[in-house]
DNA sequence: GCTGGCACTCTCCCTGGTCAAGTGCCAGTC
DNA sequence: GACTGGCACTTGACCAGGGAGAGTGCCAGC
């Protein structure tokens, strides 16, 4: 028996079932594919095929749908990329083209995302962790108060507004502008934070209540796990096409969204190239019949986050995969023109 | 007959059926209410409410169920007020209590709010249109980048960098950003944008291409449409009690939440005290068995902007109502407080 | 104006039977 | 040895028919 033959067969069967969404027999495999053998052949390939556990059977008179591990094997070894077409490349520019800020940049991308794969997309704002300090301001506002900035490499600005126990003199304000510019720009915010730490001491004592409020107050900023976890998803109307029982494909999905902390689990580790998860791959019982697909993108060769999509195992892999693929990279571009 | 007591039928009819998700009949009410009257006594009454629109059958051999005008009828004159339990209170307080700006506080009532109602929240963003300048600040970066930032009453920061033509002096900075603050500070934003475009006039000819571009920048913040309209949305796995039709009852919903054009629609015109939209009045055919619950918040007596849950007409509006209401007056008080 | 009783009308659910799809296996052929 | 054609077998999907149960409308009587 021909090992090519049978991984063309398991090949033919991952397409047509994610085309039909339906069991595929022997018989329709013929009518789509040619494959110049009889129906007969195909079933004993069949038949191997689920020996080694790459295909199923719903019930013995249906006909054989992909697991886990024919999804897997399909991804790895048989998918051929599939590039985008110009006109989708053309929409993902346009879309993009023309965000004013990092918000928006994010807000646009999970939307044309979950357009291009006509699935659940998710996009997470650029790490704070990952980023480093561009440039700080200290402003004093009416009465005590006090605006604090933080840009970061990536374009994100980060704000925060305190009250001081009693108003600061102009000069103090711009001694401290100054010192923390010097001790944190260019440094990545996890040690900017630390050397802030370090700063307070060379403060005069009078100042140092003040000062130790506002650098307190940039430190947090600085590591705030909450805005690192901040994360955009859109298109959830596609969970429509996920299948019609609603409680093991829909409700799970939903219920992911929900939570933060599955769905950022469920992005995974930035690792750079792009990763696929496929149903128990994911981690969660629940999401058996989920797959995701996931890239980093970040400025030059520097990861900044994440973003995928979440969708049926039963999805078009190829083109899922080019789509977050090309997303990615045109953010990770767009943040570094910034 | 009774006026009274078909209104107690009907309001009988609408508990049973919201509790229960199914046709009441007059035997099941009778079990479950004492009205001191016979099950044909009852079918009379159905009869007649039914003849004037308040209840239907699904039906002949079935029970009844409130149309539209019969939720309307029950908001509007049968609903007891249900107040808030302490413990629910208490929940909203420390929830929202502990945002640190208003991008949190709006996160964390939509979270709050979909928790309590076991429906989809929506809040809007607090409105810039309707709030004042309360600080602007204009800030040199490296460069000829600029770094402007707008502080509102509600305590929202818009920021924007742009790139000038030519690096400016701090002298110019400087004058600008008073001259600004003077035309702008505590003005409505369309009025501010209006200012704005009569000071460029007033720089020295030579200093106008800077001048322009960040008044037009500024400008364009004030009135920034897309920032007016932004939403959050959150409880979208409550949709799963929406119904078991995936196809009426939640797609629906869904497709809505994605359009925010259409969301807002829904939240509708902040007009201050709660608005309940039953059904058709909610004005798109497809959300005919949904209810939006919505009220205006806002500091003081001025709305900012609107929140409400989205959620299957057969909810349970007293404590919905409630529930809507209280959040709105609390994050009204935390965005008063800042 | 309320009540008890009765005939009537539906939907729901279970049963049984047919149909079509698809398989596994076996004997035969290149 | 690999492929093919044929055949018996299994099984879910679909449909019709027949109670059972819930609920109604109406009528005569109190």
């Amino acid at each position: 028996m021909s090992d090519d033959r049978r991984l063309d067969v398991l090949r033919a069967i991952v397409e047509d079932y994610v085309a039909t969404q339906e069991p595929v027999g022997s018989r329709s495999l013929l009518d789509r594919h040619q494959l110049g053998v009889s129906p007969a052949t195909i079933r004993n390939d069949m038949a191997a095929l689920e020996d080694e556990g790459y295909i199923m059977q719903p019930h013995t008179s249906a006909g054989r749908i992909p697991t886990d591990k024919g999804y897997r094997m399909f991804v790895d070894r048989l998918a051929t990329v599939k590039a985008l077409s110009p006109a989708e490349r053309r929409a993902i520019e346009t879309f993009l083209t023309g965000a004013v800020d990092v918000d928006d940049v994010v807000q646009r991308s999970v939307r044309v995302l979950a357009q291009l794969t006509n699935q659940v997309a998710i996009v997470q704002y650029p790490s704070l962790t990952r980023s480093t300090v561009r440039h700080i301001e200290v402003v004093a506002l009416e009465g005590a108060r006090v605006l604090l900035v933080v840009i970061t490499s990536s374009g994100r600005v980060e704000q925060r507004i305190i009250e001081l126990v009693e108003t600061p003199t102009d000069q103090l304000v711009g001694d401290i502008r100054s010192r923390i510019t010097q001790a944190t720009v260019g440094q990545r915010l996890p040690e900017a934070s630390l050397r802030l730490a370090d700063m307070i001491e060379t403060f005069a004592p009078n100042d140092r209540p003040i000062v130790t409020s506002i650098v307190t107050t940039l430190s947090q900023t600085f590591t705030n796990e909450r805005s690192d976890e901040r994360i955009a998803v859109g298109g959830t109307a596609n969970l429509v096409r996920f299948g019609s029982d609603f409680d093991t494909a829909i409700k799970p999905v939903l219920e992911a969204i929900e939570e933060q902390v599955v769905l950022l689990k469920l992005l995974g580790e930035a690792t750079g190239g792009l990763t696929v998860r496929i149903g128990s791959e994911t981690g969660h019982e629940s999401l058996s019949s989920t797959a995701v697909v996931s890239s980093a993108y970040g400025l030059d060769d520097q990861a900044l986050a994440t973003l995928g999509t979440v969708g049926p195992t039963r999805m078009d892999y190829p083109a899922t995969m080019a789509a977050v693929g090309a997303v990615a990279r045109y953010v990770g571009r767009m943040l570094a023109d910034n």
